[in-house]
RNA sequence: CGGGCUGUGGCGCAGUUUGGUAGCGCACUUGACUGGGGGUCAAGGGGUCGUGGGUUCGAAUCCCGCCAGCCCGACCA
């Protein structure tokens, strides 16, 4: 393959779109990639679309390597799989939804677990089956509220998703693991650092499931790692470690005191502090020592609604997104004025533990964070205005429904595996892999006969690997100042051959010859064969444009000698003339050929 | 859905405060020069100034409405 920039169907860009913060979105613009259309809906131009397609080989390769078979669905689907499920509903505003011209529902499909489902219940019903592994490639569709950063989160985007069929839980976790393995290898092969976490399973239902992640700066995923183990999760999915129980014989009884303008944790430490009546002997008191009572309203899907209270250590906030995802499918609202007035045992910066608890008067569940365990001794609300509790302590005091992680996740906490602690950092979702379980199979009814002769429902597993945003994410981890570094993998050619010299000069003469060798030797060559475009420019382009080997044949050819550089460490290589060839064949051994 | 910002040629922007009939850089076309880091000169082509209404002799500019986009948040396998 050849590419000429002569006739090439490019522009690069010597500005920034306006449009573009991220280094991939920016950078994929500018070097002729991509083009947006709309909000988070974009044409791939001839060098993105040659990336997109090694990326998406890679990932097809790496699959049927593994033992999975392609398949391919529609991604326009009628309502009714959907409606059996529930997702016609529970995804709402984040499907797109059209009619046909008989008025009947139709959407364009943000994952296809049901077709799936009705797929294999449509011709299989042994468990001599099974296990059964299948995929596909597919475009999908979701109205995003917010699409941004370029690819990496669009409306439209394709994703490999797979699924995987088992008659029990154990051979479900040999499909689970089978896929993880290859997913690793998968990103190993696309150049993609990744670091597999822990992670909730959220909308999706299930049991286990773990993110591949791509540290990244830009990424919308928080998570964190251990620094001295191999520990890592997403922050919704910590687990903070449960401290042991404390004796508290020596601990006071119980006290309730005037404590005049402590609307805040900070006022209430600074006050106890102050005053010689509140002090503690040993030392100061922090933000650590109070319980904060924080209170949300749950909405159930069923519309119920539902009062919450959470405790945290005073230090804390209560992080909305882990909340989330422990309460889920019911959502937290905030709660209002209405609801205080609703519940009058309820004083709004004054909620203790005594007035809570379901076995309470006010029936009001309350959670606490896993710090908080008996014998843990605190200054808390007294459900009245303007007093607090001193000296309660868990267990001894009151009890909780039971506990909850959604307090914030902090760099330093400590590791739940081991005696480390924690970092936190960024990375974009590159893949998921989830442990479904039966609630598909359940919903449409997809069950087998067993070696016994009895029905059993199927187990599933469901995985996933944004194809399109793989791109932005090498790209994201992939670039410098002056442009994109290409993985050899999928860069969009494997050398990059710029001839420059006077026009009509021998260089142009050298370098078709040289591209032709090239090309006959197996390579994919993109050529700058553009007379009268300044060395430059051509240079800027190249280094733009990010494929990994750039060869020069310009002015050294008076020496015989062509120019090879790496376009990541920017080290120089001159190379005669007539050993081009096998010097560039032997440099991207490691490398694709032309797909046979 | 809340907050902020922005809509002027393919791209990046100025012009809006103070109304006078649209400009700069890049890109593009033609010619000449240049030929190893986005080079120079000259001549060109290309714009419903987001959109609808209003004020005015006259609106990119002032007023009202609407739409769209981007960023932050909420939301989101």
């Amino acid at each position: 393959m050849v590419l000429r920039m002569s006739t090439l169907f490019l522009r690069t860009l010597r500005e920034d779109p306006a449009d573009a913060e991220v280094p991939s979105h920016r950078l994929l613009v500018r070097a002729g990639y991509i083009r947006r259309v709309a909000p988070g809906i974009f044409s791939w131009l001839p060098l993105g679309y040659e990336v997109y397609r090694n990326v998406e080989r890679v990932v097809r390769e790496e699959m049927n390597r593994a033992g999975f078979q392609e398949v391919h669905f529609p991604a326009l689907i009628p309502r009714e799989p959907y409606e059996r499920t529930g997702r016609w509903t529970e995804y709402g505003d984040n499907i797109f939804r059209l009619k046909d011209r008989k008025g009947a529902d139709y959407l364009l499909g943000p994952t296809h677990e049901e077709l799936f489902t009705l797929l294999v219940k449509d011709l299989y019903s042994s468990y001599k089956d099974l296990p059964l592994w299948i995929y596909q490639i597919q475009t999908k569709y979701r109205d995003e509220a917010r699409p941004r950063a370029g690819l990496l989160r669009g409306r439209e985007f394709v994703m490999k998703d797979s699924y995987s069929f088992d008659v029990d839980d154990a051979g479900l976790q040999r499909s689970y693991e089978q896929h993880r393995e290859a997913y690793i290898n998968t990103f190993n092969r696309l150049g993609l650092h990744h670091v597999m976490v822990a992670a909730t399973s959220g909308a999706m239902g299930g049991s286990a499931s773990e993110e591949f992640l791509a540290p990244c700066e830009v990424g919308e995923d928080t998570f964190v790692r251990c620094t001295s183990c191999d520990y890592a999760a997403n922050v919704e999915a910590v687990v903070t470690p449960v401290p042991e129980k404390l004796p508290f014989d020596n601990v006071p009884a119980k006290h309730v005191e005037d404590t005049p303008d402590t609307p805040t944790i900070e006022t209430l430490v600074n006050l106890s502090n102050r005053r010689d009546d509140l002090r503690r002997p040993d030392r100061d008191w922090t933000a650590a020592d109070m319980l904060k009572n924080v209170i949300v309203m749950l909405k159930h899907p069923d519309g119920r609604r539902e009062p919450l209270v959470i405790g945290v250590p005073g230090d804390r906030e209560v992080d909305m997104k882990r909340l989330e995802a422990q309460v889920g499918p019911a959502v937290p609202e905030a709660f209002t004025d209405e609801d205080f007035a609703a519940h009058p045992q309820l004083v709004r910066g004054y909620i203790g533990p005594q007035a809570l608890g379901e076995a309470s008067e006010s029936g009001i569940r309350y959670l606490v964070d896993p710090r908080v365990v008996e014998g843990t001794r605190w200054i808390t609300g007294a459900n009245e205005f303007g007093r607090h509790v001193y000296d309660l302590v868990a267990g001894r005091d009151f009890v909780a429904d039971g506990t909850i992680e959604a307090a914030e996740v902090r760099a330093g906490d400590a590791c739940p595996q081991c005696d480390g602690t924690l970092e936190l950092a960024r990375g974009i979702e590159i893949g998921h892999i989830f442990q479904l379980g039966r609630k598909y199979a359940d919903a449409l009814d997809l069950k087998v006969l067993d070696e016994n002769g009895k029905l059993v429902t199927v187990t599933m597993g469901s995985y996933g690997i944004g194809v399109s945003r793989a791109v932005a994410a090498i790209a994201e981890q992939s670039h410098d100042d002056l442009g994109l570094i290409w993985p050899r993998e999928v860069a969009p050619a494997d050398v990059h051959l710029v001839a420059t010299g006077k026009k009509g000069n021998e260089v142009f003469d050298v370098g078709d010859r040289l591209a032709r060798e090239l090309e006959g030797a197996g390579l994919r060559v993109l050529y700058d064969d553009r007379q009268g475009v300044s060395p430059g420019v051509k240079f800027a382009d190249s280094e733009l444009i990010g494929v990994p080997t750039i060869v020069v044949v310009g002015r050294r050819l008076a020496d015989g000698v062509i120019e090879v550089k790496d376009r990541r460490s920017g080290e120089r290589t001159d190379v005669p003339l007539e050993h081009a060839v096998s010097h560039l064949t032997a440099l991207v051994a490691d490398g694709p050929r032309i797909p046979t």
